[in-house]
DNA sequence: TCGGGTCGCTTGCAAAATGATAGTTACTTC
DNA sequence: GAAGTAACTATCATTTTGCAAGCGACCCGA
């Protein structure tokens, strides 16, 4: 594998990877979604560089993530809204965050709370179908054809 | 933000992107979960430059995420296998592996099957207190102190 | 109306990462 | 001893990233 987007493979990790596989593509819809919808924002709170930014942001909108939103014309303001994609991409973003939490979480991280039963959320990649932890059960890979 | 090992933020998924943070380092992981643990069987499968697996896997081993085995010394050949934040790693793939099949998935893809119910795995991320997808339920992002 | 100041970028250039290709070491097998 | 395989390293071109400066459109205060 190794892909493009000519000549695609058929493993759904890689299909995915090929959309959102950078750390700052990532923490862009991170920022996104805390609400830091704008760009002067996004690059201040990211210290990322204004061309890379500028990149990232129309890579991920070509992808399909985000959506930009022009909401003022004057002054011209606009702002980055997650769209359907880019939200359902989310809960992968606290899926790693736990895992960073577990395995590089020295010192005070942020996280997140149930607004209802104000308990720290635990994120787990669990199968739908079962209800139990990916990695509890045996799986079989399967290839098409 | 935007760090680095010595100036850490708040933000866990961004300690995870620390240490996985790119396309061939999540597609190593996962050709070893699969069963490719040699160098050579990584090389093919990925399509990857001798030297950029090299530095991967370095990098891998040196995050903790996967061991160098040598398992003969004559003829010298070595395994990489995963440990177990590398194994931890592996439901974060699956989970982006949902999320490409869903937003990028046209075409025949491999699937991976429950080997006692024989049912194609749906991962999805849950707040493991509630069971509740995350997504389902509104969430407060907490910053320490 | 003139001089800042902010926002949302673009441009130019340097530095770093990636990638193609060739070569190396250590061994086995013919 | 010739050829082959596994696991690399070395060299160099290409690509991507990143820094710094600048630019157009506008707003705001004097």
């Amino acid at each position: 594998m190794g892909m493009d987007e000519n000549n695609l493979g058929t493993c759904p990790v890689d299909r995915g990877l090929m959309r959102v596989g950078d750390r700052w593509s990532m923490l862009v819809l991170r920022d996104i979604e805390r609400g830091l919808t704008r760009y002067e924002q996004l690059r201040t709170s990211l210290g990322i560089a204004p061309n890379i930014l500028s990149r990232r942001l129309s890579a991920l909108a070509e992808a399909g993530l985000i959506a930009k939103n022009r909401y003022s014309e004057r002054p011209p303001r606009d702002e980055y809204l997650l769209t359907e994609a880019g939200r359902d991409f989310l809960p992968i973003l606290m899926a790693i965050g736990a895992w960073g939490r577990k395995y590089n979480g020295v010192g005070a991280l942020s996280r997140h709370r149930d607004a209802a039963t104000g308990e720290i959320v635990r994120p787990v990649v669990v199968d739908a179908n079962t209800g139990a932890p990916i990695g509890s059960r045996p799986l079989r890979l399967e290839y098409p054809d």
